[in-house]
DNA sequence: TCTGGAAATAGGAAAAAACCTATTTTTTTA
DNA sequence: TAAAAAAATAGGTTTTTTCCTATTTCCAGA
């Protein structure tokens, strides 16, 4: 079939465990001009399975919270199997410490589910012309990031965690006691005593609680 | 305009915060023979404005995680203002907790985000004939209640919660002592002791970190 | 009205969490 | 490379949480 002046669509795939959205999404953005759903899937394992069988595509939209394979580890897949693919994040949490860990994985966008849908389409238009969308907050952060980067004033920032953090976060939302997280991370109690107070001022909470609930607001701990 | 043969559509309404599954939702429900969304809205607030604003409509679709008034408020208002209109839950969790809230609040039906938009159909559908739709997990546990009322097997059923059980977990999920939880509820520290000892067994945590994330897993607790 | 079971209460002990302050080690960068 | 900053560590104290075991109160059903 001959193309004439219509550009070849952009061949998106949407991976998001809430089935109900996730085949009304692919309805939506296949009626707009340029794109195409080739596929939808509930999880990272599924995700893998049908681009193996369904072949190249373009573009994906992965949620961040999903079962047993989350929003980084289909990104991170992503990144060593298919590095040419374009990735957006749709996320339920304005969530602002996952942004390095999505850098890192070579996310191209990120954007939060309670935007309107013409937003989504200037994300998917600006990642096909761009390479990349990023909402202006996210701006904002990143450029904290070099500003950390460069003058290391870490306590400007209190929202971005370094690796350690966030190994430290997810297993405050587990039953583990502090002397246990110390062992597992291979830290005396005390270091984890100071890096919990640490928390517990940047995050403005008060108790282990606190912490925990904001590791789930805040896409590092999945529940 | 004549109607024919043709049956009057179905008036819905749609509650989420998540905007763009929300709008996505409406274009799919919109294209179904037999119903017509009338309006949708991120929040209670909105959805009273609009009630007012849209005039009657037969059914509504509630999340029932939203900041500003949640699921469980807005089936409360609209259970008081106005009882004829169908209401279905619209849930992201396999919470099993909320069920009994969701009754008393006259909610009609109950379903989950991670169902296919088939289901959602045959959902809207059962409501509209006959009055009511709860996929059959949730009249498992419906049985449940009625066994528990009249045998007092309280143990049996470990999910099911009393008033003062929810109100005991939100206040778990605060930077309050247990003795300040306590004072909250009008209650001894030591009956709060044997309290949060006995959800200890019920839900299978070791502490209080674990309490708070399953409630924010069967969404008592809103983050 | 008696009674079994659940809810509420209590005392006490051990463990863990939270809160101080201070020193050593490592890393950064001027 | 020396100074400054950050990370890791330490000792000790107080408070809170967790875990026992038991008693009292209350309520529904035989």
């Amino acid at each position: 079939m001959p193309q004439n002046n219509k550009p070849i669509p952009i061949k998106v795939a949407l991976v998001d465990d809430h089935t109900v959205l996730v085949n009304a999404l692919a309805d939506m953005i296949n009626k707009w001009d340029g794109f195409y759903v080739v596929f939808t899937a509930a999880n990272g394992i599924e995700m893998q399975e049908k681009i193996k069988k369904c072949g190249k595509i373009d573009m994906i939209i992965l949620d961040l919270n999903m079962p047993k394979m989350d929003g980084y580890q289909c990104a991170g897949w992503l990144k060593d199997h298919h590095p040419e693919v374009y990735i957006l994040i749709l996320t339920m949490f304005d969530s602002e410490i996952p942004l390095i860990r999505l850098l890192q994985q070579g996310v191209k966008g990120f954007i939060k589910k309670d935007i309107h849908p013409d937003e989504l389409k200037i994300a998917l238009s600006t990642m096909k012309t761009e390479g990349y969308y990023y909402p202006i907050q996210a701006v904002g952060k990143m450029v904290n990031l070099f500003q950390y980067n460069r003058q290391n004033k870490r306590e400007l920032d209190t929202k971005t965690l370094t690796y350690l953090e966030i190994e430290f976060m997810q297993l405050v939302c587990t039953d583990l006691t502090y002397k246990e997280i110390a062992l597992r991370l291979n830290l005396s109690p005390k270091t984890v005593d100071a890096l919990r107070d640490q928390l517990f001022i940047r995050f403005d909470v008060k108790s282990r609680v606190g912490l925990a609930l904001y590791a789930v607001k805040n896409g590092v701990h999945h529940i």
